[in-house]
DNA sequence: CCAATTACTAAACACTGTTTAGTAATTTTC
DNA sequence: GAAAATTACTAAACAGTGTTTAGTAATTGG
């Protein structure tokens, strides 16, 4: 075998992991993932179900990659943000980025946040949680160079960080179990769901606005 | 069939439901929703399997039932707080509640607050909520109470108390997803877990507390 | 040209939730 | 008290799941 078609196998290879990949991705937002089968993925790749695990070590290994590809994702989303230099002005867009990803992506949302397999493995693998860990690194530098503005006055802002991510998380988990739907537009009047996030949002924002100073 | 028979045999009946469910809850807490069968709660209170389904509908209607008994047990730790007269006082035993709720139940937190399954069967049930709306109304009133001492000046009681329980609970599903353990203790130095969680909520105590005046 | 490797799959295994058909035991009716 | 009806239960099957095994074609290397 020369060596061009060693390399175009080698591709194909990998062209077939992706593959798989991406028909799980796109089963799990149309299904959900407890009710995406190895056999339905294996029919839309036209291949045997026993195919897949000649790529992937079982269903969990596939869930960890598509783990993986969501974080980036989430980072793409902050990494936007850059541009803007008012360290608070950031951190608010960064509480916007949040929302909207949970909100554009709710089945990734719940792969990267809300279900336990993913971060059972993370835990023995410290090494593949880069991204995770840069995304609090992003929000917690950006506390930081808030309080050298004044912000967040005594703070400590790993502390306050783990705050501020907990309410975003909170709000957003909220939102994707129906939580929210059930309990908030029966008692916010006149709002309908996304504005009563947005409203959410927003209040949190002028709570963390009065820790100036 | 005389009347005595006939009330040992609808209490049996009752007995025998309860024991489904007691059974299903223990094992559940053992090892987790998905890896519960049916074959095994029949197993545990020695009956067929097929007998189950002459008491529930299907494996949901237990989810559901323990939904429903897991609001009543949260809403039973917030009303231990009645004694408590100070509003803001009462608020932060109501978080610290909260807390506690979560950290002894992390499975039947995990049915309350994460999964999907019971939440749509609420959505399309709208009577039978009435303990988890009950834990909401019991907080935003609490928030409102304060206001009359001077907390949260200028702050919709309702929307304040999205976003108190959006950090709340953001913390709780951080902690019982792991992510709290993955991302928090290797940069909050000198804290174990338990440690870094009561001091993630005392920080957040300290923001609200400067919402006075 | 033959042997070895590759890429793939049919079929099986051990599970799962759920249904069906049927069996004993009990209760009601005559 | 005997026959009929009801109750409480289950064995066995069905259709599905994740996963493994054994084997088959095709491709490659010597």
């Amino acid at each position: 075998m020369d060596m061009g078609v060693a390399e175009r196998k080698v591709r194909h290879k990998e062209d077939l992991k992706k593959e798989i990949l991406d028909a799980a991705k796109s089963l799990f937002s149309e299904k959900g993932f407890e009710s995406t089968s190895i056999r339905a993925i294996a029919e839309k790749i036209e291949y045997s179900p026993a195919t897949i695990y000649l790529y992937y070590k079982d269903k969990n290994e596939i869930v960890h990659a598509l783990h993986r590809e969501g974080f980036k994702l989430l980072v793409s989303h902050f990494e936007v943000l850059n541009n803007v230099s008012h360290p608070f002005e950031r951190l608010k867009g960064m509480g916007r980025a949040y929302i909207q990803f949970a909100l554009q992506n709710p089945d990734i949302y719940r792969l990267l946040f809300m279900m336990e397999e993913p971060l059972k493995h993370v835990a023995n693998c410290f090494e593949e949680w880069d991204e995770g860990d840069r995304a609090f690194d992003i929000l917690s530098k950006t506390v930081a160079e808030c309080q050298t503005l004044g912000f967040f006055n005594g703070f400590e802002p790993i502390q306050l960080s783990f705050v501020i991510w907990s309410t975003m998380h909170g709000l957003c988990t909220l939102r994707n179990t129906g939580h929210l739907a059930h309990v908030g537009v029966a008692r916010a009047n006149n709002l309908d769901l996304d504005q009563l996030m947005t409203a959410t949002f927003e209040t949190f924002v002028i709570v963390l606005e009065k820790l100036k100073g």
